[in-house]
DNA sequence: CATTTTTAGTTTAAAAACCAACTAAATATA
DNA sequence: TATATTTAGTTGGTTTTTAAACTAAAAATG
């Protein structure tokens, strides 16, 4: 009864066109965003004969700013998951760009260092980096931008738990 | 030589923060914004004692608005390839929320069309897709997120293959 | 202090995404 | 019209995500 009650509701009142908009502007939209994005990086960053996956990139930045943080740092610096953070610490690990060091103090922590190799790389990456970023603004306005930005960050707490 | 040099570019022109900030944002800020829409809109459909997952969802309402698309549009509309829209589709068909319609004229392509069940279905998780969005806008003016959605779309053009 | 609870990180097994090869039908080419 | 190419969709195998259980160490509680 409420069921036929909301579907009438909504045969009479939306539009097919509005209905749609309205669930896959956001959804969709910023999937797609992301995901041309990513591709954009990777192939930008195979065409310039280097190795390193969106989601090692986006571990080696931070652990390059903040010098040595723990595994926990990081998963909460890039919005992962504590497995997704050994998986890619390990994939990092494995290639020589990082070493795990445990912590003096609190032997539960392990902090993860660059290697010179790592340093190096992340150096050699920024460059491709900016280069994506330009493709991905191409000439959108600055002021554009930074609302763009701060839209994400407002929905992003809007969500908080 | 090339790489020191780069290197001892980006350690003088560049403060720790400044590149940080500069490569986390977009992809850690996007990734993260639509990851928590996701996780509230399948946790919205969950209260709500309904089932369907975010990506059954993506391609209910998009079948709905096309009135009985074939797969290749429905990939296109979503941002999918082939493969997750036959998978997507076979989940929706064992839940007889849809059926393949061979076309008449092209025998390759097959149409999708929503059952009875799947109709209603659609019509029970808008209201909920509704809330969602609304929790996502909180107080944002909705001038921003026209702006926002713009500058989605600019960012898609411009990374147009 | 001894015991319980919490925390950091790892491992595992199940679910989903991804890529390439495949089938069947339509179109283009010769 | 026979052959080659393209297109729509599927399948299979591999890698990635995700979720839950697990280990080891620290902190809290009694």
């Amino acid at each position: 009864m409420v069921a036929l009650a909301t579907n009438l509701y909504l045969i009479l009142i939306m539009s097919k066109e509005a209905s749609l908009k309205f669930h896959m502007n956001l959804g969709l939209l910023i999937r797609s965003a992301h995901n041309s994005m990513t591709e954009r990086f990777v192939q930008n960053v195979f065409n310039s004969g280097l190795d390193i996956s969106m989601d090692q990139w986006m571990i080696l930045g931070p652990i390059w700013q903040l010098e040595s943080p723990s595994q926990k740092e990081l998963g909460e610096i890039c919005f992962r998951d504590k497995p997704s953070i050994t998986r890619i610490i390990d994939s990092l690990e494995k290639k020589s760009l990082v070493v795990r060091v445990p912590d003096q103090i609190d032997h539960r922590i392990k902090r993860v260092v660059l290697t010179k190799a790592g340093k190096q790389l992340f150096y050699d990456v920024l460059p491709i980096m900016e280069k994506t970023r330009e493709e991905v603004r191409g000439n959108i306005p600055e002021e554009e931008i930074q609302i763009f930005k701060n839209v994400l960050s407002k929905i992003i707490k809007n969500l908080k738990p």
